[in-house]
This record gives C-alpha cells, structure tokens and sequence, in this order.
RNA sequence: GCGGAAGUGGCGGAAUGGCAGACGCGCACGCCUUAGGAGCGUGUGCCCGAAAGGGCGUGGGGGUUCGAGUCCCUCCUUCCGCACCA
C-alpha cells in the first residue's frame, strides 16, 4: 500500500507511452476505423483552459474507441501562420518563425503533460514549406479552374498603421492594432470563388443531420439566400437604376429610391446638375460619417435629394431618387425602391423629408391611411392601390408581379445571397506567398509546380512602419517571367491563414508526403472525419471555409466526397466568475499550475465532470476537490487488494454468489452500461464520470462483506473492470494500478468491459404507489410480477389504504419497473 | 429586429412523459487523530411538526395527460451569434 503519487505515476507513464510510440496508427483493413479531430491550435504561447477541455473530449473518445476495438485517428498539429506572430517579431524583435518554433515547443510540452493520445509523429505545422506549398499547389489547381481570381475590391485600410486589414481585424470599423476608423479603399485582390457553392453549401446540409441546428442556422445566415426580383427604374439620359426587393408585390407603394452612398451611378447622376458640388459633398460627408455614426451606435437615417427622378415601371410615375445612408453597397445591388407604408426604415426617412407615404397592402378589416400611419404596416393583407393587380393577397402577388416584370423586359425574379467571394489576399509577411509573377510583357502568371513551394525569405525587415514586408527583399520580389524569362515582380500577397485550416485534416494522413497534398488510398480509408470537436465560435468561419474547399477539391478530381465531417460537436466554452475565460479579461487559469498542484488525471477528470459537454462550464477552484477527493479514493480501493490479487490465481465467477456480490455485481454493468453509452452515443461524459463514482461508492460499501470467499471474484471484477471504464478519463492512474493488479500489459488496447445484462438485471423492484398524483407508499414486487400481484400488494400497503378509504377507484395504471398510480374520488 | 441556447437547492449540475434534486462542491454534527485545509460516518430543497406525517416546490400564466422539469400555447429574464440584408 502506498501512497497516490501523482506527479511520478504521471511522468513515468507519458514516458513509457512516448518510447513506445502507444498512439501511432496506420490503416488497418480488419479493425474499423474511427477519425477522431479536434481543431489545431493556434501557437500563441500557452494551452489554455479551453483547449483543455476540447482535447479532453477528443481524447476520451478516442481512448474509449481504442478499446473497443477501433482503429482510431487522433492526431495533432500548429495552425501556425498568422498576424501574432509578426506582431511579436515588431514588438520583440523575434524572427516570426522563432517565436511560433518556440510556441509550439512549450504548448507541445504542455499537451504532452496532459497525457493525451496523439501520434506525435503526424505532427504538423502550417509554417512549415513542407505543409504550405500544398497551399500553394491547391491555388495553382483553383486558378487553372477559375475558382481563384484577381479582381478589384474594398477593402479595409487603417490609415495609421499603413495596411490592409482582415475583415476580422477591422471589427466594427477600427483597427483592432491601432483603434483608428479604417476606411475602404479599392485593390486588386485575389479571390475564392466560394460563391459558385453557395447554394451546395445549403443543399448538401441534408448530409449533415447530426450537425447541431444552431450550426445549420449561422451558416444558413452566412449565406443568407434570399428570393426576390430585380426590377429596373429608368432614369432620362441615364442607364435604369437596378433595384432588388423581396416585396414586389409593394412596388406600387414605391415613392421614392435609394442609393447607396458608393452606388456607381451617384457621381453621374449629379453630374450636370446646378447644384452638384454641394450635393456630392453631403454625399462624401454620409459615405465617410455612416462607418462612425454605425460604430457609435447612433443610427440616424440620413439622406440627399440627387436630383434626378426615376420611372415606377408599374406605376408609369416619376419618383425622386435619393442617396440613403442605410443602403448597403455589398447586399442586392445597391440601389432600393422604398415603400415608406411597409417597411420601417423607408417609413422613417420619409416622415423626416416629407416624402410621401402610399399604402399599398389592406390588413383585413381595417384601413390604413398613408397620411396617418404611425409605423409601417409588414403584415400579411392584400393588394390595394396597383391597378390589375388589386385584391391579390401579397403571397400570390409576388410571383404574379415579377412575372409581368419579366414579360415587360423590367425585371425579373432572382435570387441573391449575402456570401461574397473569398477574399484571401493578406498585404503580410507571416503567411502562404500566392505563386504568381506579374511580367511587364505577359502580365500575372502562375509560377510553375517544379518552383514550389515558393519558401518565404528569413531576412525581411519587421519595422511596424506599415507596408509588407515581402514587399522590402528584393530577392524575393525580384522573379522570373515563367513564360518568357524576362523580368518579373513576385506576388508579395500572402494568403489568409483560413486556408490552412480548411484542409489539414487530410494531410495529417499522410504528412511527410512530397509528390503531393495527401494520399488517395488513405484518405479512403479514413474519410469522413466521424467526429469533429472545437469551439462553437468557429460555426461559421472555418467550418464553412472547410466545407467548401473540400467540394472544391471534390471539382478538382482529389477527393470523391461532398462533406469531409459526418459529426460535428461543439464544445462550450469555458467561463470563470460568470465570464468568458479569456487573456483580455485577465480571468485565465494556467492548466500547469493545476497539474502541479493536482496532476493531469484531476485536471481531465474535473473539465469533464463540471458540466455538459456542449454547454458553457463554469470553472471553479472549490470544484476541482472533488475529482481530487474521488481519484485519492480510487487509488486507495484499488491499491489495497492490488497486490494481493496480482498474486492470487484467477477464480472463474461461477455458480450462485453470495447476495454482496450479486449486488454489486448489478451495480457494476449498469455502471458498465451507462458509461459505454455516455461516451459513445450521448457524448455526455459529466454523467458517465457521475456513475463512475457511484460506483465507487458502492464498492466501498460492500467491500468488506465481498473481501473473502467465493464473493472475492466479483471484487476482483468490480476493481479491474472500474480501472478499464476509467482509464479514458484518467489513463495515468489507471495505467499504474492495472499494471499493480498484476498486468503486464498497458491499457491502451485492452479490451473494453463487456455489458452482461443478465447481471445488471434488478430482481425485485420498488415501485412508487400514487394516489390522485402523490405518492403515498411503496412496494416491492418480483421482477416478473403479474398486475394482478401488483394491484393486490399496492392496496394492502396501509398507508395506501388510508387514502382510499371510503373512495372509489376509477382508474388504475401500472407503468412495469416504474410505478403504480390510481385516481380515486 | 432575426436566429440559436439556457432558466431546477447556497453553488456546479442529474433526471427514455413515471418517486425532482443523481454525482460533486459547500455547510452542520459526529468519529478517528498529538494535530489537520487528511480520512471515515450521518445529515442537508422550502414551510408546519418533537415525531409520525402533511403542505409547497424545476422563471410566470394557461393547456394536454392517471401523471409534466420534460410535450403544446403564451409571457418574462439571461447568454451567444448575425444585424439599417431591402
């Protein structure tokens, strides 16, 4: 007997698996496979408490389908490109790439202490040339195809640090460096053409019906398609204003149009106009104030009369065209008929410059009054004030009107979406270079297969002056016309590091591979990913990012599948003191200091059993006791008789038991059963750690009565099965005390406890007796027993029969195992 | 505004429509100990009661059912996405 030394049963173990390479896989035809994924981290200097939990998930899984005979795939790598990096190498003067080696040895360090089951030699890190020419080598293939494109577009310019941001780094206007109000500037930039998917990217969402709605739901929203028409407004002397709407069935109610401030047709419009110069510049003030205003919070509508008037094509009437600050140029096509009768924000720009309100759409016995309304009516009613198309109710409406539209050459029904293409190109150092040369004489070309991967240069200057680095190492951007061998410019472009992460799931298959990105074989073998665990916060982002790259890996001939994930779950996140866990908050938790003062099994055990896999956990230091508590009690149970059953020949469990035995034997594979079921099906593994203690408890309840006799075998079953449902919980001290039982093998690839029902099988059951809903005595029958028994003992039971007294029963139910309930009056 | 999730003891949280509060934390009392921030045991939703027992209880209100935390309707609150999306 000895004491729960948890810092060197924990070390020696993760050395033993470690020289024994315990994890590692390859295909096995004979075993069914089980692709387990967690989404890589990104190297930012610490694990956190929230990765913690995500690896906990995944690794109890995967050591929980080890043992139940799978051929599992559980593997690991850097998503190491990125802005931090590059930040810290102006900040500290650190090469980019030292300072993410660095991090990723220390996270590495951190990972492995936490004992998790990876096949550390599949390894990978984005940063690494070996990884990102496949990056490079996708975007090759995609341009070839035309999913990669070069096209001018907005993008998000900080004024003071000098360069491009990421919509992400542009969160609500400012610059998440600097907080200054970026602005939008046109660029050439380079482009996934995401956007040819998007309706596969919501059709193929019938493949995913273990997929969580709330995950369906965002991505939905990503791409927000919606059914409308577009109808042209002509204009005197001027192409016709395009205009999208999903409520054509109100065009007659159209009194005004909108423009969005960057609308291409403003500047013409006003062109010849007296008074254009002041227009424009009150236009120019709302391009520049709408960011501002939106940011502040304040969202007044604001807008300028242009000047000009357009044509209601139903309707035959001019109607003033108007700038709008609310306009969005990206959605539709930026122009907008307004309705001010039913839709709010056109009712309140035109209460503000007077412009006039026609109800179009009657609510069912009421009459509205454009004069007197007091907000816009968008409820369901039918056609007034249309001419042909008067007493429609809207619904049918809508096809009919874009109907006459299209006949009359005006318009059209159509569809549009809120999804824009992918914008990939970063003006930054620490990222995949694009591979293409700009030739005086033969304009963009692609660099060829044989020069990849296109490797960043070492000595770029880090100055935090703005600008790209790439852009100030000459022998970089100096190149090679591929076609003709003159003079060319290098890209200096790097790609979003998105598109590291849309793939890496494949390469981990074949990792050191170097004729290509993966291995078609293996990847057959292993796709699709059966489990897919990672914060809910990548919803949409990377998982919408993976879906595509792999339908368009799918058009490319790589791969035959249209979804690399079958099961997606979604950890929650971690909170402390009702709060988010996060660095700026300042409210982290260092998972190395609870294994210093905890070790690894109590930290895994108690992220586990604090709550609910998908739902938000709550950390707290009192919390973490208990597992402690439950672990030293386990060591200390098992420890006890540990080596006197290592010595002691293996007794079959045959003929009757005694009773202790039989009991706890029941207790047992219920445990058995519950936690099987737990793991695998409900992924609910707070109750499965939950029934483990109860079974704990148990043990130690009947221990004495079980310690000798023929009832020692069902002890001996009880202790070594509890170490086998335990050990993907906590494989450190299970590992130790199977090893002390007198096995010589690890527990990596024992065996999972088998479920014998016949055993959990209750005999005689206690079944609650209601009377009028409330319970007001117990029974305990045979298993077996007939309703008749049931009925006869439920009434004799004298508590029972006080409340029955003088009444009439008028209905009597047995629910069988359950209960016994009666209505009386 | 739209979408999603969630409201259960002092706390984290359990409950295929079937005995609400499993398991753990905390707390109280006791045992053991030279000592204990160790271990063991008992108790612990609220109210009345010495007890037996009774009443009330899963955010509020209504409904379905022999029976509702769970299903339906409605309202309220909190958290998380997205958001002037036409």
């Amino acid at each position: 007997m000895s004491d729960y030394d948890f810092q060197e049963i924990e070390t020696r173990w993760q050395r033993t698996w470690a020289a024994s390479g315990a994890f590692e896989v390859g295909e096995d035809p004979k075993r069914p496979k089980f692709y387990c994924l967690e989404m890589l981290p990104y190297p930012s200097g610490d694990i956190h408490v929230g990765h913690v939990r995500n690896y906990c998930i995944t690794d109890v899984i995967s050591r929980c389908k080890t043992m139940r005979g799978m051929n599992v795939m559980h593997p690991i790598g850097w998503d190491a490109l990125g802005l931090p990096a590059e930040n810290a190498a102006i900040k500290k003067g650190v090469h980019p790439e030292t300072w993410t080696r660095s991090n990723i040895a220390s996270m590495k360090r951190q990972l492995q202490r936490l004992g998790f089951s990876y096949p550390w030699s599949r390894e990978i890190a984005t940063c690494d040339p070996e990884y990102y020419r496949w990056n490079q080598w996708f975007f090759l293939r995609m341009l070839e195809k035309g999913i990669a494109y070069r096209a001018k577009a907005p993008v998000n310019w900080c004024p003071s640090c000098l360069t491009v941001l990421a919509n992400e780094q542009a969160e609500g206007g400012l610059c998440w460096r600097c907080k200054s109000v970026v602005e939008q500037r046109d660029m050439e930039q380079w482009f996934l053409r995401i956007t040819a998917y998007q309706d596969a990217l919501l059709d193929d969402m019938a493949q995913l019906p273990t997929w969580p709605e709330r995950v369906l739901q965002q991505q939905r929203n990503w791409v927000g398609k919606s059914h409308g028409a577009e109808v042209d407004f002509p204009v005197d002397g001027f192409a016709p204003i395009r205009i999208f709407t999903t409520r054509v069935d109100t065009i007659c109610g159209a009194t005004f149009m909108l423009l969005a401030p960057e609308h291409p047709m403003v500047d013409g419009l006003l062109a010849d106009l007296p008074d254009a110069a002041a227009r424009k510049d009150e236009i120019g003030r709302l391009r520049a104030q709408d960011r501002r205003a939106r940011l502040e919070g304040r969202v007044q509508k604001e807008g300028v009369f242009t000047g000009r008037h357009a044509t209601n094509p139903f309707t035959k009437e001019k109607i003033p065209v108007w700038v709008g600050n609310f306009v969005l140029m990206g959605y539709g096509t930026g122009a907008i008929m307004s309705v001010p009768a039913h839709d709010q924000r056109d009712f309140e720009f035109a209460r503000k410059y007077g412009l006039e309100v026609r109800v179009v759409i009657q609510p069912e016995g009421e009459k509205l009054e454009g004069a007197t309304l007091a907000a816009a009516y968008d409820g369901p009613g039918r056609v007034v004030n249309s001419g042909e198309f008067d007493g429609l109710v809207a619904e049918e409406a809508i096809p009919r009107m874009a109907a006459w539209a299209q006949q009359k050459g005006v318009g059209k029904a159509t569809v549009t979406y809120r999804l824009k293409d992918w914008l990939i190109s970063r003006q930054r150092y620490w990222g995949t270079p694009i591979p293409v040369v700009y030739c005086d004489k033969d304009g963009m070309q692609p660099v060829k297969d044989e020069e990849l991967p296109i490797v960043l240069p070492q000595d770029a200057p880090f100055t935090g002056e703005g600008g790209n680095p790439l852009e100030k190492v000459p022998a970089f951007v100096q190149a090679t016309c591929p076609k003709c061998g003159g003079r060319a410019r290098r890209e200096t472009d790097t790609m979003d590091t998105f598109v590291d992460s849309s793939w890496y799931f494949y390469r981990y298959l074949s990792p050191r591979k170097s004729d290509g990105p993966f291995d078609a074989a293996t990847v057959k073998y292993w796709f699709p990913i059966d489990l897919y665990v990672g914060g809910i916060e990548h919803a949409i982002l990377h998982l919408v990012y993976s879906r595509f790259w792999t339908k368009a890996m799918r058009d490319l001939g790589l791969v035959t599948l249209d979804e690399p994930v079958t099961r997606l779950f979604p950890q929650g996140m971690v909170h402390k003191d009702g709060e988010v866990m996060s660095k700026s908050k300042g409210n982290t938790v260092a998972p190395d200091d609870v294994i210093a003062r905890y070790g690894a099994d109590t930290l895994r055990l108690y992220i586990l059993f604090a709550g609910p896999p998908e739902l938000a956990m709550e950390w707290s230091e009192s919390g973490i006791e208990g597992p402690h508590r439950f672990l030293h009690r386990v060591w200390r149970l098992v420890d006890r008789h540990a080596e006197a059953f290592a010595r002691e020949p293996r007794v079959p469990l045959s003929g009757e038991l005694p009773s202790a035995a039989k009991e706890l034997r029941r207790k047992l594979h219920q445990t058995v059963d519950r936690v099987t079921r737990d793991i695998e099906e409900r992924i609910q593994l707070n109750t499965a750690v939950a029934a483990l203690m109860e079974l704990v408890n148990e043990i130690y309840r009947v221990e004495a009565d079980v310690a000798a006799g023929p009832a020692r075998a069902a002890l001996r079953e009880a202790l070594e099965t509890l170490v086998l449902l335990l050990n993907p919980f906590t494989p450190h001290v299970c590992e130790e005390l199977w090893a002390r039982l007198g096995h010589a093998e690890s527990l990596v690839r024992q065996p999972w406890p088998i479920f014998d029902a016949a055993a959990a099988r209750e005999d005689a059951v206690e079944l609650a007796v209601q009377v009028n809903g409330k319970v007001r005595g117990r029974v305990v029958v045979a298993r077996e027993a007939g309703e008749d028994q049931i009925r006869a003992q439920a009434l004799a039971d004298p508590r029972v029969a006080e409340h029955l007294l003088g009444k009439q029963i008028v209905k009597f139910v047995v629910v069988p195992g359950r209960l016994v309930s009666m209505v009386v009056k």
